[in-house]
Formats: C-alpha cells, sequence, structure tokens
DNA sequence: TCTTTATGACAAATATACTTTACATTTTTA
DNA sequence: TAAAAATGTAAAGTATATTTGTCATAAAGA
C-alpha cells in the first residue's frame, strides 16, 4: 500500500511532529507509515483524513502486491 | 468507529463467509469488525471500499470516542 | 419439523501496530 | 559554518489485529 502522506504534509506545512501531535500518535508512528514500514489502523486512516481533509482512498492506495 | 459494513453486505447480498473470501481474512475477522470487536486495517479498509465500490470513508466513520 | 446455512462469540496462538528511548544523518536557519 | 530542527531508523516492550478451532443459536429452506 502506498501513500500520500508526505505530499499532503507538505500542503499543510506540517512536521512529523506536529502531525503527529494532532491526531495523538508518536512521531516515529508518522515516519513508519510515511516509509512504509507498517501499515496504519483504520481508526488512524481516518484521523489522517479528517486533518488533511481528504478522503482515506486519496491518501492511501492498494498496490498489486496488496490483493 | 462505527461501519456500515452490514448494509452494504445486504446490498450486494454477500455472507460474511463470501465477503471474507473476496478479501482474503477469516469469517471470524468480518463478523468481528462489523460487531465492533476491532478495528481493521488501512489495507482492509481499502480492500472492502473496493468490493463494496464505496470509499473508505463511507465504510468507516469515527465517533466521538476515538478522538 | 428437520436440515442446512448464517451469524455471534470465545479462547489460545501468532503477527503486527504502536510506544518509548535513543542515536545518526539531513535539512534548515541564524 | 555552526547550531537547531527535522527526519530516518532500530531495539525492546506493550497492545491489539487476525487466525484457527469450536460451539451455540438464529434464520432459511426442504
Amino acid at each position: 500500500m502506498k501513500n500520500t502522506l508526505k505530499i499532503h504534509r507538505a500542503i499543510k506545512n506540517f512536521t512529523q511532529e506536529d502531525l503527529a501531535k494532532e491526531i495523538g500518535v508518536s512521531r516515529q508512528t508518522i515516519n513508519s507509515i510515511e516509509a512504509n514500514r507498517y501499515v496504519p489502523s483504520t481508526v488512524l486512516a481516518l484521523k489522517l483524513s479528517k486533518v488533511f481533509e481528504v478522503s482515506v482512498n486519496q491518501l492511501f492506495e492498494l498496490e498489486l502486491e496488496d490483493e
């Protein structure tokens, strides 16, 4: 699964830490998601969707290897 | 977090087992998500979004207690 | 009504998300 | 160019998703 977190973070001019605080997770969690080290929970995805004002489907997209 | 899985499953006329096979998880996983016993991963949410042809945000919604 | 199919739920085991701590490297800014 | 801020990543620990197996009950069909 790929994501556009970094882009939306740039649009909002947020650091990883800003974002982490905003949604109540650690900075490393944000970093690890951006680096595709792990897949976030749907609650986390919805919170990101809310903060960035875009849909979850715009933030995250399945790749061939996911299916 | 609440979800509309049961409704979309009814629209497509899928049993929990049909759906489970469709997206490659166990029937209990579907059952547990519908019953709000746990929160699925974003990959799973995206797969459900694809099968039901609706956005993740239409399938799952944050509740007050999530924030 | 009897049988089959679908759902709800629990327990134990395993996989993986997420936290905290910590340190190195890169990027920004004074 | 030196200091500060931001990012990348790793390890160890905790929380929780997911599987497999199993059983009880509800719903649907013969």
